[in-house]
DNA sequence: CAAATAATTAATCACTTGATTAAAATATTT
DNA sequence: AAATATTTTAATCAAGTGATTAATTATTTG
């Protein structure tokens, strides 16, 4: 008989990870309830306590993965100085598009988590300051300086993460169904960027 | 000495919808304990129950107006045949700036709860779907009849919503202070429009 | 005014929930 | 194989939570 070998995602503790990645990341924090997590994860409730020690320390910690993936996406494109602006745009709007096809509950998640904590959140995500150094604002400063570079940004992600962040009200106002969906959010990986464009020409 | 009159803002049922508002607007359903509604409003717990019977149906009151006013934003402006296109965006993008600048966490909350629950909400908001044959979406194809008209619309909510939903990252990636925040934000009631129409233009 | 009705409260219930404990089972080391 | 350490479980606890009850106070009505 084969020696029992515990792949990395076999580990109890991944397995109560896993879970806890799904549950929380579909039901936010008050509402989850961590026997929800144990029955996800198949295990007994007391080793969640015994691997995690507390819910909310299982939390902060699914949370700054979520949080690394969420701008992870964003931070290393926008300091790249070697990348000139109209291919970073590019990179933005097609890694997000990519990463949110897959995981959709992603911004909405985090958006509304962080509003709760605000505070208390640069501990667990030290993230480098968006300063006028940064490559990606000093591009956009030099196309536009009329304009705030902050505008860019909020079209930029605005166009790309809002669909998933309301897809629920798409539905609600019946202007998409669910195959629709898919389609027009990869016809957003082009289209974006064109608009964008646009906008930074625009007068 | 005067006689006591409970003005509409006075009675005890007002009071405990305008708490309910606050703390489901600001925690959520599933962080907000009915005590919190009930300290906030200033009176004894039963009395909530007493009024609204329970937990779950005062939310759904609050949800109710809160999606109405959510939706009440868009829904007229999208449907009077008699304002042209450029007219429309610029009071869609105008109308919420001016309702969100009041009321910045209604996008949040009104996403978050239609997520969780988002099968029988169609039942407490009667919302008519947008067919083809409301204007703004006949508007849209005669312009561009080479793209589905949810991407405009993805478009305008996009850049003028997300700003608010993701406000505290802003902060986290340190590109906005609270006072810039209030200043781009009533900048945007110009830009957007103007950058909405050099995308219905791109090509 | 007195009786009836409505509004309000303090106390409490039943259940949920995060967490702990003590013991059992399993794995590892000696 | 015995001893030790680690993992897992069933049972339980204490605090929190939505809701109810029974009594009290205020208001309306006849």
């Amino acid at each position: 008989m084969a020696k029992k070998i515990k792949t990395e995602t076999d580990t109890t503790e991944e397995k109560i990870k896993e879970a806890a990645r799904k549950v929380f990341m579909k039901k936010g924090y008050a509402a989850t309830r961590t026997r929800d997590i144990a029955e996800e994860a198949g295990i007994n409730l007391a080793l969640l306590n015994y691997y995690f020690r507390s819910k909310e320390k299982l939390f902060n910690h699914v949370m700054k993965e979520k949080m690394q993936q969420f701008f992870g996406v964003l931070l290393p494109v926008i300091n790249d100085p070697s990348t000139k602006l109209e291919i970073k745009i590019e990179l933005i709007v097609s890694n997000y598009i990519d990463t949110l096809s897959e995981n959709p509950d992603l911004p909405l998640f985090v958006l509304s988590e962080m509003k709760d904590d605000a505070d208390h959140l640069p501990d667990i995500l030290p993230v480098e300051k968006l300063t006028p150094k940064v490559s990606f604002i000093k591009q956009l400063q030099e196309k536009r300086p009329d304009i705030h570079p902050a505008h860019f940004l909020m079209n930029i992600l605005g166009m790309t993460l809002f669909p998933f962040i309301a897809r629920p009200a798409f539905g609600v106002i019946g202007i998409l169904n669910k195959n629709d969906f898919k389609t027009i959010i990869e016809e957003r990986k082009k289209l974006i960027p064109v608009w964008v464009k646009a906008a930074l020409k625009a007068r």
